[in-house]
DNA sequence: CGCCCTGTTGGGGA
DNA sequence: ATCCCCAACAGGGC
């Protein structure tokens, strides 16, 4: 569920919870969650520290705390992260317990437990951190039409796996690839290096346009799921073109079909989004 | 009821 | 460079 438009959303809704305010006690329920580094080693390098500012790079939600130390919170799959949980929240692995009047608590909710917590003891470790992860920002200038071309120069890989390779742009997810790509008329499977220029474009809008898309309709229902009570909201079928397999394309009634590409379940619309010839069937 | 498959992510090994 | 599997759990189909 959390795609980079939940990221920001819990981001934004976040931030004014926890900015400016002193972490007095931050309890970690399992270990997994910052592993290999030991619980004890998190709690050292953050309690006492007070939160300068609440930040995202692609998924990664970036706590920058006073004394250049930084938390950075990837949910995966199915984390989250919830204000003031109800006693008896499931799922719970991580509570930040704050400090100071009108101070509330956070906590990591997560079924999976694919969800981490990593440390950066200084500016450099952490832009080395998300060098090695993370590209340029999807709803930055920075994502044009020449910038995807540049980076998808010479590479035969399916775009669709292009898209999901967060170390060239970051923060396209299963979901907003397929929609990105529909909105594009580009087909998932095509070889990124083989688009024209004018697709580039429309796959720089596409990706941009959906994102935004996404925070609109998240930022709206953000109170559905930002509830423990497990009602998490359906709010992307507000937006989505509706990429389900047996359902027709809205733009020209064609069935939708699914299939692999970049390791993921893919939806399309095969007539908007002409499959190559060489791609093999299904 | 139980088994099997799928999945919104990303890392590691083949 | 690329593909496959895995982490841990819920939910749906059969």
């Amino acid at each position: 569920m959390p795609e980079l438009p939940e990221v920001e959303t819990i981001r934004r809704q976040l931030a004014p919870v926890v900015e400016g305010r002193r972490l007095a006690a931050l309890e970690i329920e399992d270990p997994r969650w910052c592993s290999p580094l030991a619980p004890a080693a998190l709690r050292d390098a953050l309690e006492g520290r007070r939160v300068q500012r609440l930040r995202r790079r692609g998924k990664y939600l970036i706590w920058d705390l006073e004394g250049d130390v930084h938390l950075l919170v990837h949910l995966r799959m199915t984390g989250t992260l919830l204000i003031d949980p109800p006693p008896g929240t499931p799922y719970r692995r991580v509570r930040f317990a704050f400090d100071g009047a009108g101070a509330h608590a956070v906590a990591f909710c997560d079924p999976r437990r694919f969800g981490t917590g990593e440390l950066a003891l200084d500016d450099n470790a952490l832009e080395a951190f998300l060098a090695l992860r993370v590209g340029i920002e999807p709803l930055s200038d920075a994502l044009t039409g020449p910038a995807l071309a540049a980076l998808a120069r010479g590479r035969r890989a399916p775009v669709k796996a292009f898209l999901l390779d967060q170390r060239r742009v970051a923060g396209v997810g299963n979901i907003y690839a397929d929609e990105a790509l529909h909105r594009a008329r580009i087909h998932p499977l095509r070889p990124v290096g083989t688009l024209k220029r004018a697709q580039f474009a429309a796959l720089a809008d596409g990706v941009r346009d959906a994102l935004t898309a996404g925070l609109a309709a998240g930022g709206a229902t953000i109170d559905d799921f930002r509830h423990a009570d497990g009602v998490r909201g359906s709010f992307q079928d507000e937006f989505l073109v509706h990429l389900r397999r047996g359902e027709a394309c809205g733009t020209c009634g064609t069935t939708i079909v699914k299939f692999v590409a970049g390791g993921r379940g893919t939806y399309a619309c095969e007539r908007c989004q002409p499959r190559p010839r060489n791609a093999r069937a299904q």
